[in-house]
DNA sequence: TTATTATGGACATAACGGATCTATAATTAA
DNA sequence: TTAATTATAGATCCGTTATGTCCATAATAA
């Protein structure tokens, strides 16, 4: 129940390239040196990013990676879907145990319609995965940028 | 990013031990053969259940299992946090790169008090998990006893 | 065209999850 | 006390996933 090192990586290389947002294209090279990450296996994880249209590549000199769309517009659910999967959190392989029936038996004779409204175990824990997802969803890439740039008093562009 | 099957398997066992409550002590082996799951496999869980006091059990004949604590007062976090172990859900691994010096500078300059804030990634990623704990801990083993019940018009008690 | 850069596939390895088996300890019924 | 029963703990096995490297290829801009 953790998650897993890319989507660490994945978080800090987009926060970067959203850093560096007016020079476009910032190669694996210096990504991989920022973050500490060999070039191989980050390299990876933004082919990842980039099929799933978070980021945009381009290669050839002076090539490498930008957002694809506005920081505000890139939550922190998307890209742990793109590197996490997007299965459900609990899955439940009892489905052909006795107790399965007697938990599920009861709302079957209650509403017969189609409504299908899954058992109780599986609605506590869909319900804790929603929460969880509608928090992510309203996290950006914006939002650690924004708060970055606010706690930094003295101007960011120091150069 | 999934819950394992012993998360799941824990669950179904406490909630069976949870409608089992005026019989005291039900067998691993009927255990097993309600979920469908090995008495071998099964044991390894409620021995975890029990080293953390959430279950209590008692060997010999008629022995078996039974809940060390009213139902209301088994979380499904209790529960998660025995199986899945208590680590938090992002450690972040980058803690000596570039990036982290950026990302942590601001705040060090901002305020030197020892109130450590940690970095914004982090703050997103753990405010997340907490809205997650908080869910899960509001909901135990007897919100489905009571749902279950609930639903269920004509009396449970057929025998 | 050429240097540069990303891409994809093939591997390698380690860690973890899932599962089984067995020997041992504890307890109760007889 | 004895015997049957039941939980406990450790060893071990296997398959999958996570992590990571390497290399050959494709695409692009200068
Ligand atoms: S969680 Fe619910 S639906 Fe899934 S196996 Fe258990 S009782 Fe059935
Ligand atoms: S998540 Fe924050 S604290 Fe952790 S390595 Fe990244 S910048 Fe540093």
């Amino acid at each position: 129940m953790q998650f897993s090192k890319s989507t660490d990586y994945a978080l800090h290389a987009l926060v970067h390239l959203g850093h560096s947002e007016r020079r476009h294209n910032v190669g694996i090279k210096q990504l991989s040196g920022a973050l500490g990450v060999s070039e191989s296996y980050l390299s990876k994880i933004m082919s990842k990013l980039r099929q799933d249209g978070i980021v945009r590549a381009v290669p050839g000199v002076n090539g490498g990676y930008e957002l694809a769309r506005p920081a505000e517009q890139i939550s922190f659910l998307d890209i742990i879907e793109v590197i996490e999967g997007r299965q459900r959190m609990f899955e439940c392989s009892n489905s052909s145990s006795q107790q399965h029936l007697l938990l599920t038996e009861a709302e079957i004779a209650e509403q017969e319609s189609p409504k299908r409204e899954g058992c109780l175990i599986e609605k506590v824990m869909d319900g804790a995965e929603q929460h969880l997802r509608q928090y992510l969803k309203g996290h950006t890439i914006q939002t650690i940028l924004d708060e970055s740039r606010k706690r930094c008093t003295h101007d960011t562009n120091k150069k």
